[in-house]
DNA sequence: ATGGGGCTTCCTACGATGGGAAGGTCAAGG
DNA sequence: CCTTGACCTTCCCATCGTAGGAAGCCCCAT
């Protein structure tokens, strides 16, 4: 199989099969006489499996070592889980983080008249210096016209 | 102010000051006649603006369009509306992305026992294809191998 | 005047991906 | 046989926002 059937059957572009080879994540390919790759059916197995693993936002050195287990024979299923949870920590961080803004920003959309007069409360947030955050505890009081929705 | 200083009081790097001043993000700083980058209270101010919306996520190309509506002083509060607005939707898109991949491998790690055994259903998983993917139109031929077993 | 810290520009890298150019190869059809 | 077109190869560049570093100039205090 040559390197664009192997994409079009795993589900990885040619650029980025030549890319996981050039840096390692997967072993080089045999070639032919004239240079081409090929690949067998074993290889594209392990490419779906680390398309598969993108798909659920590992990154390519998660995916190295998740990988590596693949491929131990003995490994411990423990291994497996534990870097499984550490990735869906990750995930959920940064949800998190996502959600703040998301819901600082719906909030002070909703202050917002959206007519056709320049005052807006997302400008003034903006611009003030401070960061109003969770401000349910009235700490500082100066800059406090923020409120969550 | 020079760099540094007007880095520090607006929390964001000089490295990023500069970036957004090539970028024509910010206009060009006065210049000492050693070449020195000035700025100014209010030149201060618009950084922190930028920093501001780079913690809620807006990307540079967004902020540029938040900086025009916040220096025009006849802006329509609805224009800011509907960017906000609009990211907030970019961020959910992403959030909902997110919480798919962390639920997934959560259920899959919840499967898995998570001991000194190899078998593992989180890797069972990856390396079978994402879904049967259309088997009905065939249209590659001669490489179907999905689903094995 | 010397030393240290700040400033300047320019180059590099990241992570994962895509685009494209220049040139070799293969298979099919005239 | 030769052309054509689809495929392959390598190499370079771009993205986006941020950071690191080198070489060299500038400013202030000692």
């Amino acid at each position: 199989m040559n390197i664009g059937a192997a994409a079009k059957a795993s589900g990885v572009s040619a650029k980025m099969i030549r890319y996981y080879e050039e840096t390692g994540l997967i072993p080089p390919a045999g070639r032919t006489a004239a240079g081409y790759r090929v690949y067998s059916d074993q290889d594209v197995h392990m490419l779906r499996f680390i398309r598969r693993a993108r798909d659920l936002g590992f990154s390519v050195e998660g995916i190295r070592e998740l990988l590596g287990l693949w491929r131990d024979q003995s490994r411990q299923s423990a291994d497996v889980k534990r870097l499984a949870l550490a990735h869906v920590a990750d995930l959920r961080r940064k949800i998190a983080e996502l959600e703040d803004m998301a819901s600082t920003l719906e909030a002070l959309a909703s202050a917002c008249h959206g007519n056709d007069r320049p005052d807006c409360p997302i400008l003034s947030e903006l611009e003030t210096p401070c960061k109003p955050t969770d401000s349910t505890t009235d700490r500082s009081g100066a800059i406090n016209r923020f409120r969550r929705g």
